[in-house]
DNA sequence: TATAAACGTTTACGTAACGTCAATGTAAAG
DNA sequence: CTTTACATTGACGTTACGTAAACGTTTATA
């Protein structure tokens, strides 16, 4: 049994282009190639073809594709775990998305006009939202409805310079943390020096300050992947590292 | 208030390459540029900026975004209502996703656990009772005690290596009827491989193979829902094509 | 004041998985 | 022998920027 692009494109359901793609990128070359230059391909190749457009419809990339079926020893197991989580990651955003469509649409039929301190206003409360759609829940959890509300109505009343001030004390945090980093000394004066900062940008949020929430957010910050992800980011390790720098800045462990 | 792009980046918090990209498209011009060639933006185009960055949120795309606030009499309701279809569709795309890889991996993490050397006596004899449970009456009736019993012994007796090497086997078989069925003859060439692949999966279970019990079991892949429910998956009629060919194969009909 | 750091510019390639020409050669059908 | 169908390679377009090169400008500092 053999086939030139087009009947084994009409046979898989794919088109010829696909194919001459697979080809190129090494993930599907053709059996032979004949004297015209044709491509020929074989049963071996229909089979492969199978299993390529199989996890295809799984959402797969075509590199992790490739290296599932090029290489045996491949873990398929774990890159499908991998994937699934991709896709649950990316359906939470899409169901923030939906419902932050849908506030916007309720509030555009109440009210057409948004005033120019309402723009601000809404920046803020998105600034909020985004918080409450992706942690909202544990901190909810961890911390209670109160201290959230507070945390929020905090936001809310900041002026412009303050949502500045705040934002550049969050990068300021992460530039002194990963330099921290280097010197591999959580107790080191960097290190503290990072714990310090923190904990001055918590102040924007939190309504009093306790260095038992101060540790036990380190913990999250490790325990969280969200948020080891965010201070990984840079160097895998960042996150422990800061938990352990924290631990000792608040006195804890 | 006057920024350059830097100044502008930081307090939207984009980077200065998504603002010279959103000049180069038309989406935001600076309010002027000075002397030395650089961009100057004013407060109408911050304000405006955080119009975009609003709709960016929701995942909108730019040129969509250039419509709604370009032009005051874009209906921006009527855009963000389609864009919210959008978001629906691709949301029941993923669902779908995560159930497809949902289930392969359940079925995968069963096959784990049979190459799992301790648990694989355990596994074999639930394929024994599986098929007793689901089966056995049927299969004794036509086979008699002695045959299903001795079927029995032989899949006890496998080695973990037959095993995967049966289980390999019933998928070939699976994707060469596939394949046979969508030629459409169940006297050609595939479907008459897939039919001899099944003789040879038999050769595991059964302890001496004859023609007419192949036939046999042909017709109960037909009559049996849960056989024809099997082979049916991909393809309604599959099972019935299957029948056919192994008529041909043995002879029979 | 010299120089280095920080910032600005344009140009252009890379991303994922093909779709879609364009230019051209080959095979099969009438 | 011509038409038609199919094959090839090459190259650009898609989205929203990231990243880097090569080079000019402003600002801070020694």
């Amino acid at each position: 049994m053999e086939y030139t692009v087009q009947q084994l494109a009409k046979l898989a359901g794919v088109t010829s282009r696909t194919l001459r793609y697979y080809d190129e990128i090494g993930l599907l070359k053709p059996a032979r190639v004949n004297a015209s230059g044709y491509r020929i391909y074989g049963q071996k190749e229909v089979d492969r073809l199978q299993q390529i457009l199989f996890y295809r419809e799984l959402g797969v990339d075509l590199e992790t594709i490739k290296q599932i079926i090029m290489s045996p020893s491949f873990d398929d197991v774990q890159a499908l775990k991998q994937h699934r989580e991709k896709l649950l990651a990316e359906r939470r955003r899409l169901e923030a998305l939906i419902a932050n469509v849908e506030k916007t649409l309720l509030a555009k039929e109440g009210r057409i006009i948004m005033s120019d301190k309402e723009k601000f206003e809404a920046f803020k409360q998105q600034l909020i939202d985004e918080n409450e759609r992706n942690y909202g829940k544990e901190i909810r959890e961890k911390y209670g409805e109160e201290q959230v509300n507070k945390a929020n109505e905090k936001v809310k009343n900041m002026t412009q310079a303050q949502y500045e001030e705040v934002t550049k004390l969050g990068e300021e945090v992460l530039r002194v943390l990963h330099e921290a980093f280097l010197t591999g000394d959580p107790a080191g004066e960097l290190a503290q020096k990072a714990a310090d900062l923190h904990r001055q940008w918590l102040g924007y949020f939190w309504d009093h300050y306790s260095k038992e929430a101060h540790a036990g957010l380190a913990q999250m910050y490790v325990d969280d992947e969200r948020f080891k992800a965010y201070y990984d980011q840079k160097q895998p390790g960042t996150a422990e590292f800061f938990r352990e720098a924290i631990f000792i800045y608040t006195g804890k462990k």
